[in-house]
DNA sequence: TCCAATTATGCAACATTGTTGCAAAAAGAA
DNA sequence: TTCTTTTTGCAACAATGTTGCATAATTGGA
């Protein structure tokens, strides 16, 4: 059986075209998918759908937000240990101004002294050039 | 002669209603204002021209943009040091959870270890409770 | 103070992104 | 296959932002 239906059928989902497309295009990407980037991979399919398609990814802990910048949201696949009610995504997301692609860096450390200001979750966007850019 | 007055002419910009209106309403208010709130503030004005007032005064470097969330741009005032091709924004920004405020953190310090990305600008969007709703 | 040149504003129309309601189609269980 | 439930696709709508163009305001100088 494929690993999309597998992945589908883990969180109680239905197995329908659409998602099986969206989680593949996904799988065959090492970077963060904008709605836009998804419509032209996957050759004009209906824009409501796929909406629809990425809300539900989301709710069940199948994809998160890499990053919200300019009307343009992108999205990536969750760890596998992330659910409905558990996103654990306290990670960097980097924008390289050469490739223009969006990366999740799991691997980065990140310190911050907010002074006052009592943090519950951050979202660090950084931009710069990626490691097959520079 | 009025504060806003001077900012603009030390910038050659003219001096007209809709950008001292502008100005003034982030000279008193301490939080990053979205379009939508300043078309609150001051009563119904032009959208066009609002945007167009932002981006002048994004271009000569009297406000930056403090966050990008969800098609909602907020605003804020820069240093004074800013100019046309000097904008140094590297600080956090902060929403409150119970406020719904968005400030900027000159103040907070924050270190990344970004391993192999090499990093020339970033944006850290921090979410929890500000000083005030602590 | 008024004029002329330049710049800014307001309006209409349009573009993009995203949402909602609803009927038709597909998926899953039996 | 057949029935029930869920999903999809379409139309319509909403919010945010942009562009072209005519009108209005600003500014520097007569
Ligand atoms: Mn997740
Ligand atoms: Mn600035
Ligand atoms: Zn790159
Ligand atoms: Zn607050």
């Amino acid at each position: 059986m494929d690993e999309t239906k597998e992945l589908l059928k883990k969180k109680e989902l239905r197995v329908t075209q659409i998602r099986c497309q969206v989680l593949e295009a996904f799988q065959e990407n090492e970077h963060a998918l904008s709605p836009q980037d998804l419509q032209a991979l996957l050759g004009g399919l209906d824009r409501v759908s796929l909406y629809r398609t990425l809300q539900v990814l989301l709710d069940k802990g199948l994809v998160h937000k890499a990053l919200e910048k300019n009307t343009q949201t992108y999205y990536a696949l969750c760890d596998s240990d992330c659910s409905d009610h558990a996103h654990s995504h306290q990670h960097v997301h980097f924008t390289c101004e050469s490739c223009e692609k969006v990366y999740c860096l799991e691997q980065a450390s990140i310190q911050v002294d907010t002074k006052g200001y009592q943090v519950h979750t951050w979202n660090l966007n950084a931009s710069g050039l990626c490691v097959n850019c520079r």
